[in-house]
DNA sequence: AAATCACATTAAAATCATTCTAATCTGCTT
DNA sequence: AAGCAGATTAGAATGATTTTAATGTGATTT
């Protein structure tokens, strides 16, 4: 009994499948699936545990090695951000501008600071060499 | 048969066990064989295995966890600052001043920047928060 | 709509840096 | 020389991530 009225979550899985198709990756249920929970809420910083765990809440099962699989591809495709962490577990974020992060010392909560909130002056970089990237973090701790 | 005349090995051993001593650690054989590779050399960014490498190299032998408890004492003690790392091992500075890196993307090595060469303007912590540190990384590739 | 093929997903094992454990050792003070 | 707190040790444990090798699945062709 399929509506031809398509519901909320119908309409959100075919945004995220274009959204795939668009960045070159095909759209597979997990894709979907992660693409909804990254791309869908407001939450930024991700790594793979928690992930893990807005699924099972969800009902749904992915096999570990799924999640980093896709974090990875979305990295790559330029739909995440590898970001600077606290703790040891790779993080990511879904805000792909440029932009940087304060650091909360003592929960490895991280805040995005938008570029235009401060100004760098970079050096030059070594002969042969260009730019990639430019990461900075202000760790902060509670007075 | 022990010489009055103290050779430059005595002569540095005594230097780093009085280093350590004024940073409140005992002066064990471990801790002043890892302080002159540490502060003898030139090198200034390591990690526990590129340690563990010149041990072996000097025909010294030293466990693993003896490496890393070192490691973090000297880094508590300030004698070493830990440093953002391309790779996923725990990397330390013994330029213990404020300076940032370049880290090269595809080889992982960290060149220091002075922090005289560039000017930031930093954005204002939020409430309840002080600025405890302030890491710059600027990542590069070879043109 | 069946066949096909390249690509994805999977569970489980493997890896690798780091930490823990519980026993032994060693600087330092008495 | 004795005693003790703290240090070192080998080896086991941990935990995040990756690999493996088998199975499944989108998309295209027939």
């Amino acid at each position: 009994m399929e509506s031809i009225i398509p519901t909320s979550k119908d309409h959100n899985e075919l945004d995220m499948a274009s959204m795939l198709r668009q960045a070159g990756l095909r759209p597979t249920r997990q894709r979907i699936l992660l693409a909804s929970l990254l791309f869908g809420a407001e939450k930024c910083h991700v790594n793979a545990e928690a992930l893990a765990a807005k699924i099972a809440q969800a009902g749904e099962h992915m096999a570990t090695a799924t999640i980093y699989n896709c974090l990875h591809q979305f990295e790559t495709a330029g739909l995440l951000q590898r970001v600077p962490s606290g703790d040891d577990a790779i993080m990511f974020d879904t805000n792909v501008t440029h932009h940087h992060h304060f650091l909360i010392a003592d929960t490895g909560e991280l805040i995005d600071i938008p570029a235009t909130d401060f100004k760098t002056e970079l050096p030059q970089a070594p002969d042969g060499y260009e730019v990639e990237s430019v990461d900075l973090v202000v760790k902060l701790r509670k007075t």
